[in-house]
DNA sequence: TATGATAAGATGGTATACCATAAGATTGTC
DNA sequence: GACAATCTTATGGTATACCATCTTATCATA
């Protein structure tokens, strides 16, 4: 142990990890990524026999999980016709994209100026992931790979709380999100864009970097309207 | 039954509602009132045998409230030590206000273009209210006031998606709220500051209203800094 | 008087039972 | 064949039981 300063001890380091998982916390995650996997379709009734059966739980412990979905808005419930995964309207969808803008462009804007050189090497890492995503094909590699992009960049910004927000939104929207992230042209653009703010970023262009990341927010907003548009209503 | 266009019959209005309050849906409505009227302080344990005796309810709605609570952030629960009342960090605090700030001076600047005339009228009111609010120097009835305020602030903006998203960053920080709502120069400040705003959406001063908004929300921002200072650490 | 051991109480985690209501299936009648 | 009535099944809401673990209180010993 390392000598420490004089007065009150700082015992932080011998506090016991006392962290261990409950049967909740195990299932909530999973819950969480199947229906952001596309496991359930938007709509999809949670009937809760039914998850108790695939999770093998008790149903104490899928309302529970049912209960913790609901407040972050993956799942919505009609009383009396029970449970089903959220389907965000295209009004709801359009403020969602907004507030990413806002949050996300002052996001890059703080990461220009103030990330470590580190994370900003991080970030490129990070594109190429998703460039590698691209060539999959496939929906999922493409949204995991830019929210982690993502993630890197909100807290190299110092903004843990916005990222949660962000990251709570993209979750109601990840369906729309999952129909409009891949195609051939989308690919090269999508790529240009990231390569165009992480340009921003690491010549510590705070202004351009919020234009970027502005712009590109304002273009994926603008897919995912169109491609709402395109669908029958329901 | 107003006569109909030829089409599709809208029978929107036949639909029997069939909404029926569940003790759940009580519960939670209750507690989080409790939590955001100060009835329970940052960090006191939320004994679930407790709150059944409090409450009137079994513990399994007591369980399922308090899971939609931690997903809301008014709750916080470290595993085998049980569930408190959240308490934010000054960090947390920080970043909260700025979102505030990107995401209502948006909804004002939006609001100066877009409000109706009856929505002016009501926000007009409602900032009388908080003046009102201010004489009983019930820091409760200020934020409840101010409350009613954002809301019709951001309805009339279009704008329920960010509306949900501030409601609940002020939750979390409902208690440093509380602290620094209530001063006797803050009155005065405060209401000459949504006069400001009212009278920039008024004239439809969108970029007026934008820049009351922003200094509004700066300007609590670093009194709620200040005091947090002021306190003894934990 | 202080410390260690033991017992009792408190608490969160999880499972299951019971009930009321709604939905679906089946049967009977016109 | 269509519709109404009746029966059965499915489902969400709520309560309670049981268990393991942690905390607190009590007792014994040095």
């Amino acid at each position: 142990m390392v000598a420490m300063a004089q007065g009150t001890p700082d015992t932080a380091e011998m506090r016991v990890d006392r962290s261990v998982t409950t049967l909740r916390g195990l299932t909530l995650e999973k819950m969480r990524d199947a229906i952001l996997d596309f496991r359930f379709r938007p709509g999809e009734r949670l009937v809760e026999r039914t998850l108790c059966e695939r999770l093998g739980v008790s149903r104490s412990v899928v309302r529970e999980v049912l209960r913790h979905l609901e407040a972050e808005g993956l799942v919505e419930t009609i009383p009396h016709q029970g449970p089903a995964v959220a389907r965000p309207d295209p009004a709801q969808a359009a403020q969602i994209y907004e507030i990413r803008g806002l949050l996300e462009s002052e996001a890059a804007r703080a990461c220009a100026l103030q990330a470590s050189d580190a994370a900003i090497d991080e970030l490129a890492a990070a594109i190429d992931q998703i460039d590698a995503a691209f060539q999959t094909g496939s929906p999922r590699a493409v949204l995991k790979a830019t929210t982690d992009f993502y993630e890197i960049l909100f807290r190299a910004a110092g903004k843990p709380v916005a990222w949660e927000v962000v990251r709570s939104l993209n979750a109601r929207i990840n369906h729309l999100r999952g129909m409009t992230v891949v195609t051939p042209e989308r690919h090269a653009h999508a790529i240009a864009e990231m390569r165009a703010l992480h340009a921003a970023i690491r010549r510590r262009d705070g202004e351009a970097a919020w234009r970027a990341s502005a712009d590109h927010v304002a273009m994926v907003a603008r897919l995912a309207a169109e491609r709402l548009a395109s669908l029958p209503p329901g």
